[in-house]
Parts: C-alpha cells; sequence; structure tokens
DNA sequence: TCTGGGGTCCTAGGACCC
DNA sequence: TCTGGGGTCCTAGGACCC
C-alpha cells in the first residue's frame, strides 16, 4: 500500500548565462556561437554562454585580459543592457508566479518558488512543465533544482545545470550523501572565499563533510550563517522564503567613469548626477532617508599615481527625499574629503536609515515641504515620460565627459517603444 | 601604583550573495 | 590603456550607563 507523500518543497529556478540569452533572444545568429555580455564600462566579463565558459573565459574577469582568446576565437561581445534584461526578468518572473503564490524573487535571474502543495510523485514532472513554460513564454532557458530546503535546492540546481533536462529533484532521496559528496565546499550557497580557506584548513572539502560535522563545531568555530547552511544541508529548513517583498533599507548609485576625473567640478557633476537618480529612487519607492554617504576613490589596481579612497557621511535632522536637500549635502561632504593631484576612478552615493515616506510628517513639516514634493513629483512624472534627465539640476552638468563607456550595446531595449527590435522587408 | 562587573546601543567593517 | 554595481546580515569593539 503506498499513499501520497506531501514533503516541504522548495525549488529554484535559475536563468541560463541570463544576461547572454536575453542578448540571443533577438539575435539569431549568435545563437549556438560563444558569447559573453561585460560589465558597466565594459569592464569585466559578468555573462558567458557554454560555448565561451568551454573556451575557458572566466566569470569576473576583466575583458582586456581575455581580449586576446576573445578575438581568435570570434567570441560575440556585447556591452550590459539592464533595460532589456529588467524586463526579461519580469516577464519570468510574471510567468513563474502563475505556477504558486510562494514565490521569493531572489535576483534578477533567480526565484524560489513553494511547491510543497504538489505530492512527491509529480514534483519532477513539475518542475519539467515549470520549465518548457518560461522557455515557451519569454524564449529564456532556466535549469530546476528542487529539494528540502533553501541551500538544498541550490545544491540541486547546480546539477541541474550540467544536465540536459535542466531538472534536478532531490524530494524522495533517503540517502543524498553520495550526491553531496560531489558537491565542492566553495559550490555551497554561503560559503565564499574566507569560509572555504577555513574549512579546507580543518579538512572539509565537500558539501558532505560539512554536512556531518557536529553543529556545536560548526556554530562555535565559525558562527550562526555557517550553523545554518550546514543545518540546511541536513535537510531541516532554517532559511525562510521571503514571499513578502519587504521595503529596502538602502540604496546605492556607483559608477566608474570613462576615463579617470581629475578636477572637482566634474567629479561634483558626477556625484550630483548619482545623487538625483538615487533621491528619484527612492521617491519612487515611498522611501526617506536620513543618512547620506558619498565616496570617491582612484583605482586600486594601478597606483602609479597614489591610491586615495575616503567618504563622508552625513546624519540629517530630518529624513527627506527632497533632491535639492540630498544635493546639497552630498556636495558638503565631497568638498571635505576631495584632494586635489589625483586621478579618481569610481565615485558614489548611499542613502541609508531609509523609512517610509508617506507617514513622515513631523512637527516641522510645513506648506513649503508640500510644494517641494509637489515638485519632485511632477520632476519624476518628466522625467518618466520623456526620458531620464529631461528635467534635471544645473549642477549635475551637461557635458559628462566622464560617461561610461558602452561600446558594444546591442541598443535593443524591449521596455521602450524606440528601441524595440525592427523587422526590415525586402 | 592600584583601580569591578555587567548591561545596552551603535557603528564600521567584513563576509556573503547575485 | 583597460578591473562592475547593488544589496543584506553578523560581529567585535567602543561609548555610555549604573
Amino acid at each position: 500500500m503506498s499513499f501520497t507523500q506531501y514533503t516541504k518543497k522548495i525549488a529554484l529556478v535559475d536563468c541560463n548565462s541570463f544576461y547572454v540569452s536575453c542578448e540571443r533572444l533577438f539575435n539569431p545568429k549568435i545563437r549556438k556561437k560563444p558569447v559573453v555580455v561585460l560589465s558597466n564600462n565594459d569592464g569585466c566579463i559578468i555573462s558567458r554562454s557554454t560555448e565561451a565558459k568551454a573556451l575557458g573565459i572566466k566569470m569576473g574577469e576583466p575583458y582586456f585580459k581575455e581580449k586576446d582568446i576573445i578575438v581568435k576565437n570570434n567570441v560575440q561581445v556585447f556591452s550590459s543592457n539592464y533595460s532589456l534584461y529588467g524586463d526579461m526578468s519580469r516577464r519570468v518572473m510574471r510567468t513563474l508566479k502563475r505556477f504558486n503564490s510562494g514565490i521569493e524573487v531572489y535576483s534578477i535571474d533567480e526565484a524560489f518558488l513553494d511547491l510543497s502543495n504538489f505530492s512527491d510523485d509529480e514534483i519532477e514532472e513539475v518542475g519539467k512543465e515549470i520549465r518548457t513554460t518560461v522557455l515557451q513564454w519569454t524564449g529564456i532557458p532556466t535549469s530546476i533544482g528542487i529539494a528540502k530546503t533553501k541551500t538544498l535546492s541550490k545544491v540541486a540546481n547546480h546539477i541541474a545545470k550540467k544536465k540536459q533536462s535542466g531538472v534536478v529533484s532531490l524530494i524522495g532521496i533517503q540517502n543524498i550523501d553520495p550526491i553531496l559528496e560531489k558537491v565542492e565546499i566553495n559550490d555551497v550557497w554561503g560559503v565564499g572565499r574566507q569560509l572555504t580557506k577555513f574549512y579546507h584548513k580543518n579538512g572539509i572539502y565537500n558539501a558532505k563533510q560539512l554536512k556531518n560535522k557536529s553543529n556545536t563545531w560548526v556554530k562555535k568555530s565559525s558562527n550562526v550563517l555557517s550553523s545554518r547552511t550546514a543545518m540546511e544541508l541536513r535537510g531541516i529548513s532554517c532559511i525562510d522564503l521571503e514571499t513578502t517583498s519587504s521595503k529596502r533599507k538602502s540604496c546605492v548609485v556607483s559608477r566608474s567613469f570613462g576615463k579617470r576625473v581629475e578636477s572637482f567640478q566634474e567629479l561634483k557633476e558626477a556625484v550630483v548626477g548619482y545623487a538625483l537618480n538615487a533621491s528619484e529612487k527612492i521617491r519612487s519607492e515611498s522611501l526617506a532617508t536620513k543618512t547620506i554617504t558619498i565616496f570617491i576613490r582612484t583605482s586600486p589596481f594601478q597606483n602609479r599615481f597614489g591610491y586615495y579612497s575616503n567618504s563622508k557621511t552625513i546624519d540629517l535632522p530630518i529624513s527627506t527625499n527632497n533632491s535639492i536637500e540630498i544635493v546639497k549635502a552630498v556636495i558638503c561632504g565631497l568638498k571635505v574629503i576631495f584632494k586635489n593631484g589625483y586621478r579618481y576612478q569610481k565615485a558614489g552615493v548611499m542613502l541609508s536609515h531609509l523609512s517610509d515616506s508617506t507617514n513622515s510628517k513631523n512637527l516641522f513639516s510645513s506648506e513649503k515641504d508640500e510644494k517641494i514634493n509637489n515638485l519632485m513629483k511632477s520632476i519624476d512624472d518628466t522625467n518618466y515620460r520623456y526620458g531620464r534627465s529631461t528635467l534635471s539640476l544645473a549642477s549635475a552638468g551637461v557635458h559628462k565627459k566622464y560617461n561610461l563607456k558602452r561600446e558594444y550595446s546591442s541598443k535593443i531595449d524591449t521596455a521602450d517603444f524606440h528601441s524595440l527590435p525592427t523587422i526590415k522587408t525586402i
């Protein structure tokens, strides 16, 4: 006699080489070819097709270091196009939501799904159906791992990546030790470079060894996060699915420059621009900031001209999301930390201690605040309709020689009518 | 020259993730 | 010549209090 089992089931859906897959959607010619996508400023390689991986091109490597291999093998290169990737991501997530409301969108190309309401017997088929549907509706190939905990579903996903079917379930397997034994410790979710070093020193080289270590040892010699990871490998769920999206706690806008920047004026224009972007972002999420940090630095890789990095944090008496106030603080901070004679490579603005702005009326609110809020709102509306920075502040400048390098952009944007791919008929 | 014990709160920096 | 950007959480240690 057998009866249907309904154990806890978490699926991790992960888009394969997501940015590359997005570029391939509208460019069939590069479907079977090696392709890479570069980070901002065409700096590093951040997405690789399987063909590119096979050539030995490494993740996160500077583009110029791999250029020889790239040219020799005619690898297709793209600058990143976040507008396109963001839009495709939303389509994938919308498709996933149809299968279950219990979904945690974990990153631009990953989501955890609670599939506990499906029986043990049918779960692998459900995974395959999800994969097929996402591929059909969005054109994006995915890998799906299913297991009792988030950490184990990551393991399953890791294995699924190398499988033809793209779906791996660990549900119903009595002894998963032989599987975990083949997973290197640094491939376990939550184990980074430092922990890998530490585990190696203690004779732990794979997931099985960590799983079978005593919990007290892990907790005492490392920390709670590590012990949670170990528990999850044992099939005991410690990291919950976060299905309700909570408001963020900080907001950063930072960029590397396309060219080194030396003058205060240019640096100021750049950080004012970042401050405006950040302000707009938090306004769009009905948040206000109480702490503003501005940072600048020269390149950490070339210290021929000396390395300099500094930041200034400014605490406001009252939370705000008013661009003018935020820009004022940022310029103030920049004046404190700016030093002449350096070739700056990067700058950024961080807004933290964010709180809900909808109930932020306080003792000092006035009619003037009301007017400023209305001004901000009309600036945001105009920029939304006519494109970012249609309306800006004079201090943000107009020349922007330091702007990003983006030499290989596909310029396709499915979220912008004017940048949709066109079909030519002869 | 000697100089307690214990609690809370905050922050900077580190480690991790994608 | 050229090395991304944006998050979260934890912890140790300092400041402060009685």
